[in-house]
DNA sequence: CTAACTGCAAATTCTTTGCATTAGT
DNA sequence: ACTAATGCAAAGAATTTGCAGTTAG
């Protein structure tokens, strides 16, 4: 309860409430926890560990709600549906997404650990967006987002290859 | 068979033959076939469209060997696996992805439809490698690949979603 | 109240596995 | 011949769907 310095903004609280009563959305349990656990982590949480979550707090909550609120979510734009390639898709609040703004990720091709890389340099930034601009001329094609991916060895799977390959 | 200009490399072709011999896997139609089917297209191949792609010569070759058979290659090396989000791994010969260096694509949210992008700016390599560095170092992480997502609207799609808010 | 929401179980889709048979070398 | 490779059917895993019961507004 302490909060992490990181909850979701009180104005995006109100924003997603907005397009809830207006559309006719109700509010409920299942959605309000979803909503609380993105809010509450950096990390891209799978629907699994969503419901794992909610599960230690409101048992009753079954598995295909979570998929149904992270689907409306997600079509609601209130988060990002991704996919690592480990075979189950994972979320995270767009909010976040947004506040990273560039959203890069290293994946171990080992281990599938995902190392998350907030960090950016400006020198980026402008290749990325002058990307996007020759992208959308070129192809006609609206860029809303981008990430990018780097495949490669976590420090604890190159040492383990190296010390199977001495041995 | 006039062949689109853009099939395999006849030395790849070799060193395919070399690995096989080397440690003992066998020649078989299955694996020819899909070579060949991947070395004669520049797109990413999904485990069906395999498959629809070689039932039409041999009707006997099953699902199963072809996903062994894009396995077996991954391991190998020999052919990269994607997943572009849309529930099904993809695939491409390793030898296209290194051609380009640098892979990135362009994903429309709403079709699906993925744009290959393989032109890319001087600038943008440098900075690519560049940031490669600077991960290795920060996160011990040996980066082997990357990819360039960017998500967003093609043409088709951008002028429905116009039409439809007129209307 | 009453329509949105939910849980459950069954269905779907992609992928993997066990095993008897087939086929490279 | 020897054993890798295959096809089939069944198993698995993630996700979706149909439907009757529940609940927020």
């Amino acid at each position: 309860m302490g909060g992490k310095g990181n909850k979701m903004k009180k104005e995006n609280f109100k924003k997603v409430e907005k397009i809830f009563k207006s559309a006719g959305y109700r509010k409920t349990i299942a959605r309000k926890m979803v909503l609380n656990i993105l809010s509450r982590t950096k990390k891209h949480l799978s629907t699994q560990e969503i419901y794992q979550k909610i599960y230690k707090k409101y048992p009753s909550v079954g598995m295909t709600t979570i998929y149904r609120t992270l689907e409306l979510f997600t079509r609601l734009g209130i988060v990002s549906k991704y996919d690592f390639g480990d075979g189950r898709s994972r979320y995270e609040l767009k909010e976040k997404q947004e506040e990273k703004k560039h959203h890069h990720h290293l994946i171990c091709v080992q281990c599938n650990k995902v190392i998350d890389y907030t960090d950016f340099m400006d020198e980026e930034v402008k290749m990325i967006e002058k990307l996007e601009k020759a992208f959308s001329e070129k192809y006609k094609f609206e860029i809303k987002n981008h990430q990018i991916f780097f495949y490669g060895l976590c420090e604890k799977c190159r040492k383990n290859i190296e010390k199977k390959q001495k041995g």
